[in-house]
RNA sequence: GGGGGCGUGGUCUAGUGGUUAGGACGCCGGCCUUUCAAGCCGGAGGUCACGGGUUCGAUCCCCGUCGCCCCUACCA
């Protein structure tokens, strides 16, 4: 915990479209890792692809990154300003003959002995055979520098002392650990995290769909959720916990513990881990957050009966919508509940609700078991149809609470419209 | 083609030279119950990728094979 005074990580997503759930959890491991060892988080955009790199993109990466509560200590740096850095170095390692032309670029000298070896927190020793390695280009013709280089020096420059990213850039390693030798300096440790797969087995981007950051908050999910989830794909503490609030996940992170092998993204998983942090949350606070969301107001007693069924908050409106408006009444449920008698029922509860005072859930409860023993029912025989009169569906909170919510007018009105139908 | 990485139920994972291979999501069933969830209980589902070794004994150690993925760009 304390030899982590001058540890310096760095998240460095290219902004080439809306950041996914990949490039999220590598800023959550490295947020997590700076976090844990009270070292600094740098933010670095890596932008040197004109072409792609547009201010919506990299205004995307900061919009998800602050939604996700993940705070950088340093920067934003853009790499793409930083390209007399580059030019300088390029032209270093040209004048002592690390690099030479070649057609206008300019290329590394790769020699053909040896071997370049990275070690790698999570993967152990890595050895690359010099000999696979061709002399590659470190600047384009027009002098613009390229990735491995522009990385290397940038992360020389920043003093980044740990680099955790993809798996996908362990073969850009050794290449950036050529650069950095030919420069003299020092090699960072290296943690390269296994990488995120579509249900594919491809490689997560974009065009596996429902990956962005941006779409997991507007399909109602919390950013302690998604951090929870997120770090747990790639990484496992012990045969038991996996539910963690963030501060024990800043404590109990280690890079050690990451695993090497790709995962699948499951929202499966996600929903429910969301419900579960939807359901630790007070009424009041759910509220709020759903007013917030939703521009209404005096939320509170719906959340109340529909926090636990809850996974997300867009569900909220599926539960609780029809208190707020008539919904179309869902066919199938009418058909299998308005049978045997259930016009009738529904006209001794319209009766009995009339008169409930005052019209709370004890009053509605009241009236309607004792209605029950009246008419000798089942249970479900009285409640279904007046759930399927009032909501429009077989499904709903409790019915005691959901009458009372409505109100008596509304309630009664809505009864008799389904009266109405019935006969 | 060359180089590199990875391989535990559908998915995420724990784990050790000797365990009934543990947990979670999902799935199925039960309880609860006014519906659906939630919660609790139970169940199905794994030849620990495959084949050889090493060993008294391998999921775990070694070698090979296969599969998947990444890099092999004047992208990042």
């Amino acid at each position: 915990m304390t030899e982590g005074e001058g540890i310096r990580v760095r998240f460095a997503p290219s902004p080439t479209g809306a950041l996914h759930i990949g490039g999220a959890r590598t800023a959550l491991y490295n947020w997590l890792v700076a976090r844990h060892s009270s070292g600094t988080f740098v933010l670095r955009i890596e932008d040197t692809d004109r072409e792609r790199s547009t201010k919506e993109n990299i205004e995307q990466i900061y919009d998800a990154l602050r939604w996700l509560e993940l705070d950088w200590d340093e920067g934003p740096y853009s790499q793409a300003e930083r390209v007399d850095r580059h030019r300088e170095e390029i032209k270093r390692l040209v004048d002592e003959g690390h690099a030479y032309f070649d057609e206008g670029a300019v290329r590394l000298r790769v020699p053909d002995e040896g071997s370049t070896t990275v070690h790698d927190v999570i993967r152990g020793e890595i050895v690359f055979e010099h000999q696979a390695i061709d002399d590659f280009v470190i600047a384009r013709s027009d002098g613009s520098p390229l990735y491995n280089l522009a990385a290397a020096v940038d992360d020389r420059d920043m003093g980044i002392t740990h680099v955790i990213r993809g798996a996908d850039h362990i073969s850009n390693t050794p290449r950036q650990l050529m650069i950095l030798e030919a420069l003299g300096s020092k090699a960072p440790v290296f943690a390269h995290l296994p990488l995120l797969h579509g249900t594919d087995g491809k490689k997560l981007s974009k065009r596996h769909g429902a990956a962005s950051v941006q779409e997991l908050r507007d399909q109602g999910y919390l950013p302690a959720a998604v951090r929870n989830y997120l770090a747990l794909l790639g990484w496992g503490f012990d045969d038991s916990t996996e539910y963690f609030t963030t501060g024990e996940l800043i404590r109990n992170f280690t890079l050690e513990r990451v695993s090497k092998s790709p995962a699948v993204f499951d929202e499966q998983k996600l929903r429910w881990m969301n419900g579960r942090y939807l359901r630790e949350m007070d009424a009041a606070e759910l509220a709020e957050l759903l007013e917030r969301e939703t521009g209404r107001s005096g939320l509170q007693p719906a959340v109340e009966v529909t926090q636990e069924k809850m996974q997300t908050t867009t569900d909220f409106w599926k539960l609780a919508g029809w208190l707020y408006e008539r919904r179309p009444t869902d066919e199938k449920a009418w058909s299998k509940v308005m049978k045997d008698g259930a016009a009738e029922n529904l006209a001794r509860a319209r009766e009995a609700l009339a008169n409930v005072e005052p019209f709370d859930q004890a009053g509605v409860e009241q009236a309607l078991t004792a209605l029950v023993d009246e008419l000798d029912l089942k249970p479900g025989k009285l409640y279904q149809p007046i759930r399927v009169a009032i909501t429009g569906s077989t499904v709903s909170p409790g019915i005691f609470e959901s009458v009372a919510l409505l109100g008596r007018d509304e309630t009664l009105s809505r009864i008799d419209d389904a009266l109405a139908r019935a006969r």
